[in-house]
DNA sequence: CAGAATCCTGCCGGATACTG
DNA sequence: CAGTATCCGGCAGGATTCTG
């Protein structure tokens, strides 16, 4: 009953949670999501952000099909990630939520 | 320009990222919505979760508006949690996130 | 039964240097 | 420039105990 419904739900959110839920996750997302598409520009436009945890981050949300990455054989070598379909999905859901950040924070 | 919408989307959302972000938020709204509003069964039914993190994320979650706390001066005491208006919007906010995650999951 | 206080540990994230 | 490897400090979260 109510037990299992939980530890399901919870299941299918335990994913995404590892991948929306630890710091700077969100900010890359957005950075992508304006059109900014290479590391070395993510890494001088997410104020604070160090490589090591860019390169996780893109990682992660590349693997969990939220980012698509396309590497060019070029010299200097150049990446670009881009938001596949269900990375925009998300950025909107994660709109929403800002939304209702504000909410909150103006009813206060 | 781009730099600044980044910053306030970011700052934004960290509030709610120190909420909904961190281990065991989300499955304590969920059950609370399910209708487990006393912090024992709560414990009882949050397969994994220990007092002491139950106790943090109720506060959080209440301090945060999300949760409303009803006390009752009884012998022995009793507490009942309930969800607020903010709670149940992010509630169906999560519930769509689950769902992305379930289409991600299954296009694999 | 609600929930505060302590103590401990693993892991996340930050800084830095290195390779292709 | 993209990406990895290493080292390290802090903090989230787990177990336990105690009190009103």
């Amino acid at each position: 009953m109510d037990e299992k419904k939980l530890k399901s739900s919870r299941k299918s959110y335990e994913r995404l949670e590892k991948v929306i839920g630890c710091k700077w996750s969100v900010s890359v997302l957005e950075a992508v999501r304006l059109g900014i598409k290479r590391p070395g520009i993510l890494e001088r436009s997410i104020e604070g952000i160090s490589t090591k945890v860019l390169s996780e981050r893109l990682r992660r949300l590349t693997d969990y099909g939220l980012l698509e990455k396309h590497i060019f054989a070029e010299v200097p070598p150049r990446t670009e990630y881009t938001l596949t379909e269900a990375g925009e999905s998300l950025v909107l859901i994660i709109s929403q939520i800002q939304e209702l950040d504000e909410k909150i924070a103006n009813s206060k």
